[in-house]
DNA sequence: ATTTATATTTAGGCAAACCTAAAAAATATA
DNA sequence: TATATTTTTTAGGTTTGCCTAAATATAAAT
């Protein structure tokens, strides 16, 4: 398996969840940073090895066994991002390009051994759910801020937007991963958010509110 | 600088050491497990990026910006080593394969909280020097167990072959970083050893006494 | 000093993963 | 339904790093 089908797999998952379609090449092309041409040909590849389910024109999809090997990478990315942020003090928005490089490592020894010395994390630093060597994970029950209304209370679980620029907005306004966070009003006219993050008072924007996961 | 090209310059550094020459093609091409002419090629695109010195059937050398990048890789992959024996359990000859892949990750920030997490580590598992950020490394004041005689006692500090059989092999005798070493016999023949490590009585042959580094 | 052997380089190809431009299929619109 | 637009695929190229086979340079042996 090259580093490229790696991305590739993970990245249909990725695009995949939540959707009963396939993933289109040109979605999955922008994804990735490549031109639709090139996904064909790798879809193609993958097809032949057994990985996706594929018919021209009619999108992607993994099989069993290409959605094995994206948890795997999925499993090993996460694993890495924990790593970054409670051992070696990287920041939100530090973590990703790095993970996206670690994640390729081939060793099962190293796996193993990376999920016991960080105590068998359930999440990432995102709140995201780290597969287990099975490729099982949990579910969890998350809400996005603006979803919730006046009055509700939770804490910060995870972000959707991975984005470096995002990821920095949020360190700036030091909100992280198991922030306090408590709705104190809702605007009408452009849904903006007044809420208490750790005891201090933020203007969250729309978009902001829907890019981040709380528990209640 | 690609994947590839770190692997010659670190290759080249390493078969450089100690010698005033430069190194040949074909060892090179051995050491790396390619064939002569894939190594000229790269040797002549290392020495159009002005990293090594090369004049054609000369062999090569590192200049001093080749020596820098070199330096760096094997600083990536020694504190890795360290991380796997240290943290992740990894036993001696299962250590290399990984750190091989490691040393390629590209991220500054990465090796230096690495090296702050593992507390500056001077040395790695294999008893080789860590160089710093600089470059720079301590020089050890090493011989080999060969070059002792009857009587003579030290410290297992290191190994030349890091060949999997022969950590393995050290592995199954109970030879680590460490051991304490008496060389209690040495037979005229054919320089076969007898040795006491750490209180057991071991008999070496010349190319395994030739292969472990002791300080005194 | 020739000849022979070995080491190195050159020449021409191959696979992976990307690209652009053009053709073909699917979808949307008039 | 016919046409226009968008999406996807095909065709043909490029780069990197490898290969084999042949040519050339260097070193060793007679």
């Amino acid at each position: 398996m090259t580093l490229s089908e790696e991305n590739y797999l993970k990245s249909i998952y990725i695009l995949q969840k939540g959707r009963s379609t396939g993933v289109s090449t040109t979605v999955l092309a922008q994804y990735l940073e490549t031109k639709p041409a090139s996904t064909t040909e790798m879809i193609k590849k993958l097809h032949e090895k057994e990985l996706v389910i594929y018919q021209p024109y009619q999108g992607v999809m993994l099989n069993e066994n290409g959605e094995k090997f994206a948890l795997h990478v999925i499993r090993k990315h996460r694993l890495w991002e924990t790593f970054l942020a409670e051992k070696l003090n990287f920041s939100w928005d530090e973590i990703h390009d790095v993970a996206e490089q670690l994640e390729h490592i081939h060793s099962e020894k190293l796996v193993r051994e990376l999920d016991r010395f960080l105590g068998y994390p359930k999440q990432d630093p995102h709140g995201d759910p780290i597969p287990d060597a099975q490729g099982k994970m949990l579910k969890m029950e998350k809400k996005r801020i603006s979803q919730l209304k006046k009055g509700d209370q939770g804490k910060c679980i995870g972000v959707n937007d991975t984005s470096s620029s995002f990821l920095q907005f949020l360190d700036k306004q030091a909100i992280k991963l198991g922030s306090a966070i408590e709705i104190l009003n809702v605007e009408d006219f452009d849904q903006t958010m007044t809420v208490k993050v750790d005891g201090k008072k933020l203007l969250l924007s729309k978009i902001a509110t829907e890019n981040i996961y709380i528990r209640l």
